[in-house]
RNA sequence: GGGAGAGUGUCCCGAGUGGCAAAGGGGGCGGACUGUAAAUCCGCUGGCUUACGCCUUCGUAGGUUCGAGUCCUACCUCUCCCA
């Protein structure tokens, strides 16, 4: 199936990770030939990284695993000018600080997929505050700025996006672009780094990396972009009732996130199986081509291996196993999700419809109210009908702790303390 | 600088021209059906309230009116035409 020489281009390209390859022939070749260096830059916009930025983070996974080094370029230059590709409006700008804590806490998560220095492995993570903190504006502007036509800036999607909806663009947002370029000539300057990947939304400042590579330094570098994953029913990934779906395990528990992959589209399943496992091909084939609700098996391999790379082994064999006795027993697994609350507070008596705020199932009391009236809230596994329901001690179960539900997916359990 | 038009339920798109908590979509959530899937059908989708009801919401600030998303004035942002 694949035409490429090199196990890192055949790798991506069976797994259905390549959109659009710059050069591609000289790229294998050179990957073929000896080890490179490639890195994807992420925001530091959030505590966490989210489903998003799990593609490209597996083709960094792949790249270690083929050979060659990766790199992950934390933005904490980048993040405080915001970047405008597929954005409608301006970003509120962060301040440094919250800026440095999202780094902190999203930093852990590249220690699941990749082996860095001193624990065995080639892999490098930088900041690129470290050099564009420190940038000289003049300076910058006649060594890099010189470079770029505004001409030709205006004419990229993200440029021309924000123009054409008629959104305001400030000058901050236009120069990400540049600032994007020098990052990949300095790492390349720093690293020997020649390939720069991302979303298929960041081809454009990618290619402008190339170019400013080729003018400053005379260097060859190249391109790879992910395709953008939507659902088989061409919804876009990775949004449930709470949001987004984050990484970090304090932003949304393995067990949840082992929920987010269970329920994957059927069609979706064999494309989920290459992209977020590590599986081989042929396991896959075999449990892509299963049929009907059998398929239902195939899911749970999927839930349990993307939650296993993530959270590790055991984390996704328990959340398997909460799921199983939770959805295939009709038990009360202690480990589902659980909100702690005084134990006086709940001798009390605590109403339904502050009980199911206070677990984070609703965000308002009217919110509960409509659910009873829709028939989804359970105390339980007991229909609750009226909305002046008190919860008290008297609904602790042997186990201590009273199961709220919200439809037949999301139970959160009560716990005293 | 002059003229014309636009900004709506803080997820998005979009009707609305003096009685509106504001049509209709999409999205989301729930229910039925299934396989914790998709498709389909049904319900819900501003806050508080047992309820009568109260509060907040249509770019911003004022004004007219019993009553304003709707009319008037100023301002902000954007689009188009003229200079």
């Amino acid at each position: 199936m694949s035409a490429y020489k090199s196990d890192f281009l055949n790798v991506l390209a069976e797994r259905g990770f390549i959109h659009q390859v710059s050069e591609p022939e000289t790229l294998d070749q050179l990957a073929k030939s000896q080890p490179i260096t490639a890195y994807i830059g992420y925001d530091c916009t959030a505590p966490s990284l989210h489903i998003g930025h799990l593609l490209p983070t597996m083709m960094l996974h792949w790249l270690q695993q083929t050979g060659h080094r990766p790199i992950a370029l934390m933005g904490g230059g980048t993040t405080r000018v915001g970047d405008p590709s597929g954005k409608d409006e301006t970003r509120r700008v962060l301040t440094e600080d919250v800026i440095n804590e999202n780094l902190k806490s999203i930093r852990q998560t590249f220690s699941k997929f990749l082996k860095f220095e001193g624990a065995g492995g080639n892999a490098i993570m930088a900041n690129n505050a470290e050099w564009l903190n420190a940038l000289n504006y003049i300076d910058f502007l006649r060594d890099v700025g010189r470079h770029f036509s505004v001409n030709r800036m205006l004419s990229f999607d993200s440029v021309k996006l924000r123009i054409d909806r008629q959104q305001e663009l400030s000058f901050l947002e236009f120069n990400y672009m540049i600032l994007q370029a020098y990052d990949f000539v300095e790492l390349h300057k720093r690293h020997g780094c020649v390939l720069q990947m991302g979303g298929s939304d960041q081809w454009g400042n990618i290619v402008n990396g190339i170019d400013l590579g080729r003018r400053m330094e005379n260097a060859q570098l190249f391109a790879l972009t992910a395709p953008l994953i939507t659902t088989a029913s061409g919804a876009k990934m990775g949004k449930t009732a709470a949001g987004a779906v984050w990484l970090n395990a304090d932003l949304m528990s393995p067990y949840q996130y082992w929920q987010f992959w269970r329920n994957t589209e059927d069609g979706d399943v064999t494309r989920f199986l290459k992209l977020f496992t590590v599986l081989p091909l042929d396991e896959i084939v075999r449990l892509g081509a299963l049929q009907g609700s059998e398929l239902n098996e195939a899911k749970k391999v999927l839930a349990t291996e993307a939650t296993a790379l993530m959270h590790g082994r055991e984390a996704a064999d328990q959340a398997a196993e909460t799921a199983r006795r939770t959805f295939e027993q009709g038990e009360t697994s202690l480990a589902l999700p659980s909100v702690s609350l005084p134990r006086a507070e709940i001798e009390a008596g605590i109403g339904v419809l502050a009980a199911f705020v206070k677990a984070g199932l609703a965000k308002s009391n009217g919110e509960v109210r409509r659910a009873i009236a829709n028939n989804a809230i359970q105390v339980n596994d007991v229909r609750i009908a009226d909305d002046k329901r008190i919860v008290t001690a008297q609904d602790l179960t042997a186990d201590g702790v009273i199961k709220l539900s919200l439809g037949k997916k999301q139970h959160i359990l009560i716990k005293p303390e």
